[in-house]
Formats: structure tokens, sequence, C-alpha cells
DNA sequence: TTTGCATTTGACAATTATGTCAAACATTAA
DNA sequence: TTAATGTTTGACATAATTGTCAAATGCAAA
């Protein structure tokens, strides 16, 4: 029992530092020794529990990948009101980034060197689910009439960029980490106001 | 004269080969070998140009900033209205980004990791410059208030941002290419529209 | 034609990263 | 205590990639 604990400790701890390494520094390119000695363990203990640096290397991505999958869909299929949706969503996608800022990115040029994980099916379910709420809004005036797809766009625009493009953005605009910092919680009423219509 | 008009072209095709196979084809870790290969000349040729892969790197990288840097500047001290300055800025960054989709992305791995080569100083005067003139539109009622920073954001974000993660929004929202690329083509009536309030 | 120079090439050396393996170690159950 | 099982380690083999170098090539001026 104990013996089973430790080695799922270790092999979490590995999994935990990866993610860390590569999501929350970027370091996309860490050698199996860096990420052993961030995680304090020995080198081929990666082999022992996950088989080569590729594996573990999609076993982390795809555990985010659901996770993130996950949050969505509890969102999109609560009863919240459709502004109390879009609200609740920036809370959850501004803490998620903050921890794993370089984590799209790494999906963007995963995603057409061939690495797919994602359950299409499933994602145009919750999509078109939302495209018709987007409909209604826009029936009712709340919001600007264009494409659904166009206002995913816009909203998902507006909320993934400033963060995954932090680094490059913070420094060509000359902030500071606490400034931008400050600017990115202004954010989410920024975001409000430019899509619905007052 | 002919012998320099050679190598000239040489050093030419490599730099134009790396900067495809790096920024439009998102393969930030191709070998020399493979660079070489796509331009159909010897691999070590890089190393007699370039010296090393990381310079080479550099060079294309570099250049690339300052050709996007110019671009803007030229821009910004036109004498164009603000929203000429910002449709024309529309059109020559999706031409731009639509041949380098992974420039952006690439910039932003890099800038953390130590590499910055973005001349401060002078992107803080077109930014300043730029602030005054979106608080003289807010003034007149054009666009929504808000601290100019996140105006600018807001643009940036609604521009790049589909461009930029277009592998990912692509394949998560069930488009085919040629369906995206509609989509692009809406985008800047969209994006005008979002900004401006009529 | 010959000399000189830049360019191009293939062979080699050095470095780095990955993965395998057998031995050492620790822990639990008999 | 001992056997059995799972975990950890260091040493080694393999593979991939980069950079150097001397020789070969081609071209242009003397």
């Amino acid at each position: 029992m104990s013996a089973k604990a430790t080695d799922t400790d270790t092999e979490q701890l590995i999994k935990d530092t990866a993610k860390k390494v590569f999501f929350s520094e970027g370091r996309f390119n860490a050698t199996t020794q860096e990420i052993a000695d961030a995680a304090g363990v020995n080198r081929t203990l990666i082999n022992y529990y996950f088989r080569s640096r590729n594996n573990l290397f999609d076993i982390v991505f795809q555990d985010a990948q659901v996770q993130e999958h996950d949050m969505m869909e509890k969102i999109i299929f609560s009863n919240l009101s459709f502004k109390e949706k879009l609200s609740q969503h920036l809370d959850v996608f501004f803490e998620q980034t903050k921890k794993y800022p370089y984590l799209e990115i790494y999906m963007v040029t995963q995603m057409n060197q061939g690495n797919c994980y994602k359950d299409k099916e499933h994602m145009n379910m919750l999509l078109d689910k939302f495209y018709l709420e987007v409909a209604v809004e826009m029936e009712k005036g709340n919001i600007e009439r264009m494409r659904p797809e166009q206002f995913v766009l816009n909203f998902v625009s507006l909320m993934s960029f400033p963060v995954s493009m932090r680094p490059l953005l913070q420094e060509t605009m000359g902030f500071t980490k606490e400034g931008y910092d400050k600017l990115l919680e202004e954010r989410k009423d920024v975001i409000m106001n430019t899509l619905f219509i007052k």
C-alpha cells in the first residue's frame, strides 16, 4: 500500500514538474535531465514510469486538454444566464492561464505537426449549443449582430491573447510585471463591456 | 561581381527558406539538415554563411522584427485618420501573418528565454503617440471609454489571435481550410464594428 | 593559361540526449 | 528472518545533431 503510494507520488511528481516546466515556464525543449533535476529525481525514472520522453509529454498534454474541456462543458451546461456564463468562464480561464500561460501556444505548435487529441464531435456539440445561445442574445439586442462564430472568435481573442502572448506584450508595451498584472485584472470588465451592448 | 551575386543568392536563399520553415510551417526545431534540404543546398553552407544554427535563427528573427516594426511606424506617422490607420493596419497585418503565421508565437516563446531585440525606446514613442490618438477618439465618442492600453490590447487581440492560433482554432471549431479563410476575410469588418461605436 | 579567391563538398570529431539494463535498495507479506 | 515485489540508481550503448577542416570546384582577373 504505502509502496504503491510512494511510486504514485513519484509518478505524479514527475508529471506535475513536467507540466510546470513545459507550460508554466514555456521551456518546450527541456531535456529529460532538466525535468528530472527540477523534480529532484533520477533521470531514468522518467523512462521507468513513462517509457519515453514523448510519452510523458503526451500524457501531460492530454491531461491538460481534458481538464480544460471539462471546465468548458460544466459552464456551458450550467443554468446560468448567458452573461453569467461568459463572466464565469473568464474567471476560471484567467485563473488557469495564469498558472500555465504557455499551454495554448504549445497546442498551436503541436496541432499541425499532427498531434491532436481534441474530441471533435463533443466539442462541436458544445459549440453548437453555444452558437444558439449567442443567436438568442443577438435577437434580444444584448450583443452586436454577426455570425456566431465571429462572436466566439471575439470572445476567445479578447480573453486569451493578452495572457497567451504576455511575454511579448508585456515587453513590447513596456510594462512591469505588476503593471501587467493590474492590466489583466481590469481586463474582465473591459471584455464584458466590449462584448455587450449597454 | 557575378560571383558575389551568386553567394548572396545562396545566402538569401538560406535565409528565406529558414524563415519559411520556422515561421510559415512552425517547425521551430527544424535541424540544419532539414533547412538545407528545403533550400536544396549542402548543410555546411549554413555554417559557412552564418557560422552557427543559432546565428541564422537570430538573423532571420531580427529581420522579421525590423520589418514588422517599420510597417507599424509608417502607418502611425501617416496622416490618415485614426479609423483609417486601424483599417490599413489590419490590411497589412493580415497579409503578413498569412505568410508567417508562427512568427508571433515564436517571439513569445523566445521572449522570456532571454532573447529580445525590440527597440524598446522607439516602441514606447510609437505607443505613446498612439495612446494620445486613442484618448482623442474617446473624447469624440467614437470608441468606448477605457484605459488606452486596454484599447490597444483589444485591438491586437481581435486582430492577432485568430491568425496566430489558427491551427488550434480551426481544428477546435471544426472549420475546413476554406471555411476558416472566409471567416478571416469577414474579420476586418467585424473588428472595426466591435471597436467603434456606431 | 594560370593564378587567386570565393564557394561548395564530404569526411571527421565532439557534443548532447535518449533509452536500456543489470545491479542495488527498500518495503511488505509470509 | 526471508522471499518477493516494486523502486531507484549508475554505467553503457545508440542515435542524432552540430561544427570544423582540408580538399575540390568553379569563376574571374592577370
